[in-house]
DNA sequence: TATGATACAGTCCAGACTGTATGTAAATAA
DNA sequence: TTATTTACATACAGTCTGGACTGTATCATA
């Protein structure tokens, strides 16, 4: 009668996944909470619990295990993004809802603070840069194709480089909602973020339409349902 | 012949000041380089050439140096503001040369950088949220006079709540540039910046304009002129 | 089943950081 | 001048962190 014994036999890789998930779902955890300095391994591993062994056995350094934190994050927003994405797709006011599923699942998460954390980081790590640099450039491929799939350029624009344009524009969208996410805790009204998506949307309105009867979803890459980890 | 003695016979009150300055300027410099984590008491006493017994003189701990800090940068980039707006008093394109010069004078700075780090900081440190709260609050209190003064509604636009609607769009002017600046790092052509600010300034022309005639400085508030120190 | 590889646990250590305590010089008050 | 407060300097104590290191359990393979 083992009542202690799991008995679960599990492959080599099977535990090694499952280990290296319960570790980043603790960092990514600990980021949004403890902020990046706060991360510590100590803190991370005792999240997670496990014991400090097997996280200096599936990476080598602190900075082995924030870079892939830093990829399972982008890996998730990545995602979260796909979902909103398809979850407008067969909307009338499809800006609108765009603007505010993109900032109530993706902005106003605990995700973002995460990314906010590693951003900062960023600013002093050129090896953290470069890796949300690559990241970023992923969801940017996709995200543009599907701004292009839902919208075109507004009617009677004289604006040149339609696509461009677009493009300028959604870009101008994500650091908007980057800048609101940074500061949306010291405003006291929180009716400030809506108001401000309000405007975003009417402003944008001006510039675009959403193009009519298209009911397909977006352009979905291959990667897109690849697993979290390589 | 006493060529060690500096023989300047200074007040305390000179004292406590210069060294007070001293300390404050090195922690805004340390924020805004090493960051908030790096910031230890050490490097910033280290960074001032002073020794630590100066500032646990001045300041009991480290959260009061960084408060004091907060309140320095802001004051500053309360004066830095008011010398852009000023700057922008008897131009033409009064618009353009204010996105402008916010952008480079302020936004890309190191003091902003130092504010950015202060601002991930009070996610998790209520006391410094409330500190920056505040302090945001008085630069507010400067800049939408000051933009009621150079500016006014665009006719025909049919908005209700012209001065709630002029304030929401610098609102959102600021959250653009803060956005901006925490991602600037990251994009590898400089001139998405720049194309950014653009779009902005033509957005925003569309609802509003600058008035005509209007060469007289915007309202200057009193603690404008105030030393930094109280 | 025997042997080696992999996965994980727990501990130790050198360095760094903050707060404190004590000592000295400069300025003000008496 | 002398006494006393203020400004600054130095030394130290306690805590924490990240990396190294050793030992044990589990899995793969022959």
């Amino acid at each position: 009668m083992s009542t202690t014994a799991p008995a679960v036999r599990r492959t080599q890789a099977e535990r090694s996944d499952a280990m290296r998930r319960r570790l980043l779902a603790a960092t990514v955890e600990s980021l949004a909470e403890d902020g990046y300095a706060g991360s510590t391994l100590s803190s991370i591993v005792r999240r997670a619990g496990v014991s400090r062994g097997a996280q200096v056995h599936h990476y080598p350094n602190k900075q082995a295990l924030i870079l892939d934190a830093a990829d399972d994050l982008l890996r998730s927003s990545y995602r979260t993004l796909g979902a909103v994405l398809l979850s407008v797709a067969d909307e009338d006011n499809r800006l609108e809802m765009l603007v505010k599923a993109t900032w109530e699942q993706l902005f106003a998460t605990p995700l973002y603070r995460a990314y906010s954390e590693l951003l900062v980081a960023s600013q002093r790590d050129p090896v953290l840069a470069e890796a949300l640099r690559g990241m970023l450039l992923r969801v940017s491929k996709v995200f543009e194709p599907a701004v292009e799939h839902y919208f075109m350029q507004a009617p009677g624009m004289p604006a040149p480089g339609t696509r461009e344009n677009l493009k300028a524009v959604f870009l101008q969208f994500s650091c908007l909602l980057a800048g609101l996410a940074s500061q949306a805790h010291l405003f006291n009204d929180p009716a400030y973020v809506a108001a401000q998506l309000k405007l975003w949307t009417r402003q944008a309105q001006l510039v675009m339409r959403a193009r009519k009867g298209v009911r397909t979803p977006p352009p979905r890459p291959a990667e897109w349902d690849r697993p979290v980890l390589d």
